[in-house]
DNA sequence: CACCTGAATCGAACCGTTTCGATAACGGTT
DNA sequence: AACCGTTATCGAAACGGTTCGATTCAGGTG
């Protein structure tokens, strides 16, 4: 039927083993041979065949990619997901590694599905793009003997054992606070993602070093969890407007944030008249009125630098877990306010 | 190394041939038997081992998904190829059938990658997702003999050959457009996307259609096409503003939607009591300024049957072409008109 | 009791590669 | 002319399953 490797060989005049050689670029082959064998093959249409080659070389040159993005309906995470995978996949293919979608849509279905995926050696490493550190089927992964990577910080006991990628979420914070705080701003309303995020201990502990670098004391009122969906983002920045004042809010998740702007809306707060306000990127943030600061957390680096490392481990070399560095974004909701601070 | 079939075999005291049969279900073996082997592979934790099994049956269980929007950054489309990719997962899980991603990254790179896939037999199947019915790769693709669904109605000549999965786009226009001729309005404007889409013909006839069975005479001036940008939908919008009248707005793309808004909002038009607007929905119609009307296009649906069809055809059995239907969903963004209409 | 039938099990071939130890060919030394 | 070391090629054994024709065995029948 299909075109093999022994039709090959057969019109080139030469052995199995020898053709695979030549298709392979072994060293060993003369060029007179090995141009025949590519001409035999081309003139075939040949195409070696992946499960042959997967078998016999005991890999498959895929990439298992767990993304709980295929159970959120949110766009801005949509976003966040699509970068980094446009990241992943662009480390991928110049070494033609393929992905393979796992879509967390419960964790008992997740680990049952991973133990098959990785002992029965479907792919050989895994990528992991879930932010918590509660990971039932790490066990499984462990057992398993696959490589993998994270991307997002896991807690510290683990962090040693565990390739990761992610930002310096603690600096992350701090610049965006600071960013206001240079601009005279000394109620900052911090709105954190739920404290189950490894990030979002980081994150408060940025917040806290850049009030303290400028002297100011901590109002334990002004810093608030949130999950990250646009009605809890709402819901906190609403029940909190008439109880404390604060002319900023740090909100580090899109979604959240249009929550919060809505909130501030309803309470007739101008974005950056009345409040500023600063989040992390997104090409929605672009497009607000006003159009937000942000601090932009490159998640298609974040992707391109999880794929680079597993794709190291998979070649043998030595790696390690990377930093990636973000960027400031200067927008319109942050404007002003060095004259008329303390409000 | 691993534990394989032979290992459980001689375990379970049978040969290999009947431990294989009773992992895979197969009749004609006794239920002790059965019995034994599963015990067997239990207590060694014998997973089967996939290269080999898609080797010895000539399938992979995976289907080769081709995705652009790994190309674009816009948040809309990542919204939608998200849904898109969710209900293509939600279809395929339940069958054990996985999902292997191509990225249109360029269209030369991507015909190479995919004779390479289609010939390597590395997947069963391809899911295509790509809008428009220039495809320099469809050649490979029905040469490799690969089965493959399309997700949007090629052009008619196609379209008879082809499995497909689409929304009556015909009718989709026509009832965005009927819901604002039925609430008073006369002068609608039109913004389609670019003809290059076969989508954007269907479309341009619903909205002739539901202007003539309202006896409104159609107005050339407001048939518009643009990219499917922000900064196109305006550009259009923006450019007419001055030049002809309308008190409503048709623009089936969130994307261009958001544009459209912008430009409204620049040239002094309140949504919805200047100008009311429609688009197709997408999480974000609801959290705009005001929460927009829009009809629901199933993106989810969309994958989900084309997933569908595809197992179906891999399964051998019969299948043919679907329509998704739509939805229309009424929020703020069109309102009264009744009264004061014709303006 | 020999024969037949059908259910349950077995053995071996096969899927299309890669890999590795063995072999052949060849030019250069002694 | 025998020997040696390279270099290029070959043959056969994996890889770990599935499949299918052959075989065994038990029970029923003439």
């Amino acid at each position: 039927m299909a075109v093999t490797i022994r039709d090959v060989a057969r019109r080139a005049g030469v052995s199995v083993s020898t053709a695979s050689a030549a298709l392979n670029n072994k060293p060993f082959v003369s060029p007179q041979t090995r141009a025949r064998v590519l001409q035999a093959a081309l003139e075939l249409n040949y195409h070696v065949n992946r499960m042959a080659r997967n078998l016999a070389m005991g890999r498959t040159f895929q990439i298992g990619l767990l993304i709980p993005a295929l159970l959120e309906h949110t766009f801005s995470a949509s976003h966040f997901f699509n970068q980094l995978m446009r990241g992943i996949y662009g480390a991928c293919r110049p070494e033609d590694y393929s992905l393979v979608l796992f879509a967390v849509e419960n964790e008992d279905d997740l680990t049952r599905q991973m133990t098959h995926w990785a002992h029965g050696r479907s792919v050989d490493g895994f990528i992991i793009t879930h932010p918590t550190w509660e990971m039932p089927y790490r066990e499984v992964l462990e057992q398993s003997g696959l490589p993998y990577v994270v991307i997002g910080r896991p807690p510290d006991k683990d962090a040693s054992r565990v390739l990761f990628v992610d930002n310096d979420n603690v600096q992350v914070a701090y610049d965006a606070t600071a960013y206001l705080l240079a601009r005279g701003h000394r109620r900052i309303l911090f709105v954190n993602g739920p404290s189950r995020y490894t990030y979002a201990h980081d994150r408060n502990e940025g917040y806290r070093r850049a009030l303290h670098t400028y002297g100011v004391p901590v109002d334990e009122r002004l810093l608030v969890e949130a999950e990250l969906t646009f009605v809890d983002g709402y819901r906190v920045v609403d029940a909190l407007c008439g109880q404390v004042t604060f002319s900023a809010v740090v909100v580090l998740n899109p979604m959240q944030a249009l929550g919060v702007m809505h909130a501030l809306a309803k309470h007739g707060c101008r974005v950056p008249e009345d409040v500023a306000a600063i989040t992390t990127d997104c090409e929605m943030a672009k497009y607000m009125h006003p159009p937000l600061t942000a601090v932009d957390i490159q998640p298609y680096q974040l992707g391109y630098h999880a794929a680079t490392i597993l794709l190291q481990l998979l070649a043998g070399e030595p790696t390690a877990p990377r930093i990636i560095p973000h960027a400031l974004v200067e927008r319109a909701s942050t404007r002003r306010m060095v004259a008329q601070a303390h409000r």
